[in-house]
DNA sequence: TGTTGTTAGTTATACTATATCAGTCCTACT
DNA sequence: AGTAGGACTGATATAGTATAACTAACAACA
């Protein structure tokens, strides 16, 4: 049952990189997360997040739904909104509010609003880690001396392998 | 019927700003942009972008629906979705994807992704015109040799009349 | 081992958005 | 003025997204 160790059905991305390694990195630091907060990273959970990280594409919730219904019974919306609530809390997985659909976050540190790269090719998404945005929006927000909480931001075009040559 | 020239109910912010003359300018410039591109401004049309002029808020479609029957009759879903997507084809309401809602554009210029603050305390959303953040994300984009389209950048915290003395 | 709080299952429903087809109204052109 | 064609709106149905509220199962700990 366990796809550990064998390669991931080729994707154009995976030509580029083991895919594997991202989603078991994904869950040791989930699980790392769960314990320090005392929290529970239970089977569901971590078939949830499994599902997330299927892809570097946004997965929805309904699809999500869908596949979960293949391994486990008594899968209903709630289920999966509920523990994808739950993953988003602890900065485990993101929503991105353009799309309506979730991806996992790919940053280790903690809580954060993700920045995203869409790729309308693709799908695929890209989250950047560039610390500097964060620093240009609050600086255009202190012009209007407003608070940032949290950031939305989502950024659609095209990535490298889909622009025209 | 007509409210061109009346005071606005209070509101905290029209004690700042004669919000009908916001109101009006949306409407002309509305019905300029439209004479520009050949495209009729029509009274439904008319009616949905006062609807959603009618505060700094999102407006949610289906309150624009249930307002707009109040004046209109034969008002589906469609209607208001429909007219939505013309309005927003034309730079005239942004939807706020963080709350499935929109707003009423505040730049007078062409085609361009807007860049909000949004208050999580009275609602109210500003859309900013600073220029730079565009840059910016280009510049952040560039980096992983991303070409954007369009940015959705949706900055939710407080406003200066919300946020702790 | 009983109690308590957390997790998950179940059912129902609310909210958001689109598809499709039909009728009506404009407008441009004869 | 008459009308052909396109744009606009009405009407109905349905798809897609998300939450509420209650119950049952389970884990941790006393």
């Amino acid at each position: 049952m366990s796809k550990t160790r064998q390669p991931e059905r080729e994707t154009e991305r995976s030509v580029e990189h083991d895919h594997s390694v991202c989603v078991q990195t994904a869950l040791s630091r989930a699980e790392k997360r769960c314990a320090e907060e005392g929290e529970r990273f239970t089977g569901l959970r971590r078939q949830v997040l499994e599902l997330v990280w299927a892809e570097h594409k946004p997965a929805k919730a309904y699809d999500l739904l869908k596949k979960l219904s293949d391994i486990r019974s008594g899968v209903a919306p709630t289920t999966v909104y509920r523990t994808l609530d739950f993953l988003q809390e602890r900065g485990l997985v993101h929503k991105i509010e353009s799309l309506n659909a979730y991806v996992g976050c790919s940053q280790p540190n903690a809580e954060h609003s993700g920045h995203f790269l869409i790729c309308e090719g693709c799908s695929e998404i890209k989250e950047i880690e560039n610390s500097k945005i964060s620093v240009w929006l609050e600086k255009a927000a202190q012009d209007e001396e407003f608070k940032i909480k949290t950031e939305t931001v989502e950024l659609h075009g095209l990535c490298i392998r889909c622009r025209p040559a």
